[in-house]
DNA sequence: ATCCAGGACATAC
DNA sequence: GTATGTCATGGA
């Protein structure tokens, strides 16, 4: 499909084995879960594709998983728009990052396997589910803030129109284009009508607008509040427009990181109610502190597990809930 | 047509 | 702190 060496300086493949990564994978499961606070992966069969400016530098990443979920190795595929020979020891940690290859899932298992019902009933079917990160703090959050009151299909849709009004266009060495997300400066000057008119986002655009202001004009620092605790994390979040403790929570989990965030949308409100509050429904201040208290630095992984569970598996439904219906990805 | 989607916000109790 | 209505938009 391609001239070997055409692009010798632009493409390059490497691969991450079961060895550098603690415990097991499971690739198709960890990317389809939706989870990000980003757009989902591109797939083609079992080869996923992820498109984003690394580092200055646009590049095309394609995976696959090769073995099973314990033993594996993890195929990488890179298309670089630019000449970069530093991409490759850069992109294997970014990755590692990214899918959360570092975090301790057999631990998470063990510790929960035995007191945590419900919970440790998912650890099979899903054994090897890990937890992505977004790429980009701006992307995160802007993409959070597109989420509310949205289907996840939807804010998809409207975070890719934004990529091809508002971001960069890049070429790849083999005549694809793709459009990366938009800078903050760009959203930062456009107007919420125009953004309302081209990309569906409805009443978010005031909130896309003016947080993106903020941060063009550096009285928001997105990297700063990385490396605040959660709580004063946070805080500063829930001033800004747009965002409240789900998006907050959304952002500081997929976003920056922090496992102790527990997002809890509708899915995870009604999951939580049923199986530790007897079907009582508890407001979702309560069932995101209880999550907190409960799972701790685990808080993240057992929101994940127990989201990917339920519309997995139509648990909500088949168990009677009565008020959700069809779950489509 | 009506209700819902990975909610936030103002307002009222 | 908790309860209710409103906010755009597309899909079921």
């Amino acid at each position: 499909m391609r001239l070997a060496g055409s692009f010798a300086s632009l493409e390059y493949s490497f691969h991450v084995s079961s060895a550098d990564v603690v415990g097991p994978l499971n690739l198709e499961e960890t990317v389809l879960s939706a989870q990000t606070s980003e757009p989902e992966w591109l797939r083609l069969d079992a080869l996923f594709t992820d498109v984003e400016d690394f580092d200055g530098t646009p590049v095309k990443c394609t995976l696959s998983q090769m073995g099973n979920v314990d033993q594996f190795a993890l195929n990488v595929r890179v298309l670089s728009a630019t000449p970069n020979t530093q991409i490759v020891d850069k992109l294997r940690l970014h990755l590692i990052w990214v899918l959360g290859l570092k975090d301790n899932l057999p631990l998470f298992y063990q510790t929960f396997a035995d007191q945590e019902k419900p919970l440790s009933s998912t650890f099979s079917q899903l054994r090897g589910l890990r937890l992505m990160r977004g790429s980009n703090l701006y992307e995160s959050l802007i993409c959070s803030i597109l989420s509310q009151n949205n289907s996840a299909r939807l804010w998809n849709r409207t975070a890719r129109l934004l990529m091809m009004y508002y971001g960069p266009r890049v070429e790849f060495p083999d005549r694809t284009v793709s459009f990366l997300f938009p800078k903050t400066e760009v959203l930062a000057k456009v107007t919420p009508h125009e953004l309302r008119l081209k990309t569906f986002m409805g009443y978010r655009a005031k909130p896309v607008v003016e947080v993106s202001r903020l941060i063009a004009r550096g009285q928001l620092r997105l990297d700063e509040l990385a490396e605040c605790s959660y709580e004063e994390a946070v805080e500063i979040l829930l001033d800004l427009p747009g965002v409240g403790p789900k998006v907050a929570d959304c952002f500081l989990l997929y976003g920056v990181g922090k496992l102790e965030a527990a997002p809890v949308d509708v899915w995870i409100h009604r999951i939580v109610s049923k199986l530790y509050f007897r079907r009582k429904k508890v407001s979702r201040l309560k069932t995101a502190r209880f999550l907190r208290v409960r799972f701790e630095e685990w808080a993240g992984y057992a929101q994940l597990y127990l989201f990917d569970y339920a519309r997995r598996t139509g648990f909500l439904r088949a168990a009677g809930d009565g008020s959700s219906r069809s779950t489509q990805r």
